[in-house]
DNA sequence: CGGACTATTGCAAGCAGTTGCAATAGCAAC
DNA sequence: GTTGCTATTGCAACTGCTTGCAATAGTCCG
């Protein structure tokens, strides 16, 4: 709590950094929509700007808390909710069906998980479009390809098991 | 614990049906690989052969304490990872992420989740076999129908929402 | 039938995430 | 700078599921 106060300001007149673009701009957004810019959602958008790949909702905790010990559990989840919704965040699901999430800038991307070495690849969009191109034909339904998550068998344990 | 002990053979003598001949295979299932028959694991199987469609864990969990209050839910999900390693019970998820079982004697199928008005369809095999065919084609990787979950958009919604 | 081996159970603690509610504090307007 | 409206926070309880451990009880074997 002893980071904020006149020092408003301040981050405003900081050089240059790529950051703080993005945190106006989210800011901006938020506001947009008749929602509040805090200490605790700022804290929350700092760790995922830094973030490379994928976070679980605990990792996020987590890494709050490393900058700020006083982070509360359910105001991070609270906070996930609107970045999702404002779409500065997307997620998708791990193998054991938790949410992981990613910053929105990221280029969308789905998954591939094997059930029997745990081991994980992207997909990229190209690859995915045969997905998306036959349920669109059949039902006229619009795959999300970043909530898209295979699981199965890769080629290295499906030769190792015959 | 008071339906146990001499009992057991009434059950076995009982007129025919389907419902013993299932419960008889399992258990020859579990022996065969040194596992045991307990009442416990008993109930769970009779409540999921009963079962149309899908179940969670906690539904389950439910359902087997209707028939015996005394259930213990780390019982029913443990009881629930032999089933699927005996091939009895797969699962899948709902688009929460939460797990959902079906029995295994089910026509295998993935699913259809519209994150607009929250339907969702079965998948039949064919259906989904471009999905297959893609990965398999592109990555060697044998994609699980009965794990596939799909997420995005009907077309009742993409249609109200322009 | 009785004994031994060990899979399974029940229990209690713990983790991930959600929810209702009263108190707090952004934000806009005056 | 003050005031008022209400979004947001912190808290505490709760759901769903998992895990470690000691006690119990299936199952095989003689």
């Amino acid at each position: 709590m002893n980071e904020s106060g006149s020092s408003a300001s301040a981050s405003a007149s900081a050089s240059a950094s790529p950051a703080s673009t993005d945190l106006a701009h989210v800011r901006e957004e938020l506001r947009a929509r008749g929602l509040r810019w805090t200490p605790q959602r700022r804290n929350v958008i700092e760790v995922l700007q830094r973030t490379r790949g994928h976070v679980t909702g605990a990792e996020l905790v987590e890494r709050c808390r490393d900058r700020d010990p006083a982070t509360i559990p359910s105001t991070v989840y609270r906070t996930i909710d609107v970045l999702e919704e404002i779409g500065f965040l997307r997620h998708g699901h791990a193998p054991d069906g938790r949410e992981e999430f990613h910053v929105g800038a990221e280029p969308e991307h789905g998954h591939l998980h094997c059930a029997s070495c745990g081991a994980s690849w992207e997909v990229a969009p190209d690859e995915a479009a045969a997905v998306l191109a036959a349920f669109e034909q059949s039902r006229a339904f619009a795959v999300d390809v970043s909530h898209l998550t295979l699981t199965g068998r890769c080629a290295a344990c499906r030769g190792a098991a015959g």
